[in-house]
DNA sequence: AAACTGACTTCTC
DNA sequence: GGAGAAGCCAGTT
């Protein structure tokens, strides 16, 4: 069990129709400040359809990362698609950020 | 085992 | 508000 088996469960639970930030995964997963290791891992992920990593933004809702397709582009289309709310080139974060449950 | 890199975040200018 | 620099973690070489 490793840190980047944690941040695969916890991305693979963020519900559908909503994103997460990096160093709020990173927080879940224990290491607050362990948002790049969380990227690395979404890298690495050996989940690819289990854990969607699409649906991790940048602090903003900004679209950082994803190496595959497109890029963001195709990391955008998939959220538009998922029903998460865009402003241009962000997510919406104000209304699509995943709610952890915590008030 | 050590050093470098990277899908980050945040502060300061 | 935009650009630059520093700090942290885990994985890879």
């Amino acid at each position: 069990m490793s840190f980047c088996d944690r941040v695969y469960t916890i991305v693979a639970k963020i519900p559908k129709r909503k994103v997460a930030t990096y160093g709020q995964i990173a927080r879940l997963s224990g290491n607050a400040k362990a948002a790049r290791a969380v990227g690395m891992c979404m890298r690495t992920n050996p989940f690819a359809p289990q854990v969607p990593c699409h649906r991790v933004v940048g602090s903003d809702g900004s679209l950082v990362g994803f190496s595959g397709g497109e890029g963001v582009s195709t990391k955008k289309s998939m959220l538009l698609k998922e029903g998460v709310r865009f402003t241009k080139d962000k997510v919406d974060i104000v209304r699509s950020q995943w709610n952890t449950g915590v008030s």
